[in-house]
DNA sequence: TAAGATTGACCAGTCAATCTTA
DNA sequence: TAAGATTGACTGGTCAATCTTA
């Protein structure tokens, strides 16, 4: 395998992601919210008992940190809310409010809309099989992620 | 083709985006540049006569605006130099120092060697195909968008 | 008029440090 | 000790407005 070939691929990863994001949010702006407000709706939406802060942020591959902003805002919006977890004093359930939920079947056949529209040319085999590419290549970051750290941890020794 | 195929191979392209740059992040900062600094010097390594901030904002996908800031931000690393085109008063030349293309030199191979590692186990014929699917949406997106932006101009009725 | 660069206000992401609760 | 949430400092991205030059 040509590192040429590889580096293509990484960058037009990338490239394509930036210019999905830079549409999305210029998609989504006029409707009054932001990418990753919408991401936090759908993955809320599918989940009616709520989730921790910490899930959230596991299943939206962003920093624990940045929910806190993110929710912050949604909160002002009274999208979502967070209730406190009866079992665990440290854990907020965060889930959707009547309010949210309305939002999100406002905008959702909007964004499938528009989606369908762009991919309306490629084949289905294609789409199948891109999916199954990208998942690879990001098993194999998580790989390399773990290794990364845990060299790290032994000392990270030069000889 | 169902949406939520095509809802799937989005928000797969966008995860294993995140995916990546967190981890090139990572990767980049023990050794001093970020992940969007590296994509500077890549492409003013390939281009010795420079790069006006407009056409960097362009191969970038970012806004010219943030151009600004990186620049600045490599400027005061002795990284990029500006200088004035002979030509165009309103325009910089932007190039590498020879600080810059050490750097690069440096760099390039230990990236190599991760993203290599990183795609080992996936087939050749994968990754040619899943380059051209991306590139497809891609396009498919700067189709969608100048659609867009033409209905916007038209004055965006309503009946 | 238009195009290149900058500035200011904002949102989103990271990391490191801290507080509270398990 | 460890885990969840927050805070503060930082980078990187957008947009809208402005300044200078074509």
């Amino acid at each position: 395998m040509k590192p040429s070939l590889v580096s293509t691929l990484i960058n037009q990863v990338l490239a394509t992601s930036s210019v999905l994001l830079r549409e999305s949010q210029r998609f989504f702006r006029p409707l009054g919210v932001s990418e990753a407000q919408f991401n936090v709706l759908n993955v809320l939406h599918e989940q009616r008992a709520g989730l921790s802060q910490r899930e959230l942020s596991d299943v939206l591959v962003v920093d624990r940190s940045n929910v806190t902003l993110l929710l912050d805002r949604m909160e002002k919006e009274r999208w979502v809310a967070r209730t406190d977890d009866p079992a665990d004093r440290r854990i907020y359930r965060v889930t959707l409010t009547p309010a949210g939920r309305k939002l999100h079947a406002r905008l959702m056949p909007l964004y499938l809309r528009a989606i369908m529209e762009v991919m309306k040319d490629v084949p289905e085999a294609k789409v199948r099989e891109a999916s199954a590419v990208l998942r690879e290549i990001e098993q194999g970051v998580g790989r390399w992620s773990s290794r990364q750290r845990a060299t790290m941890k032994n000392g990270n020794v030069r000889r």
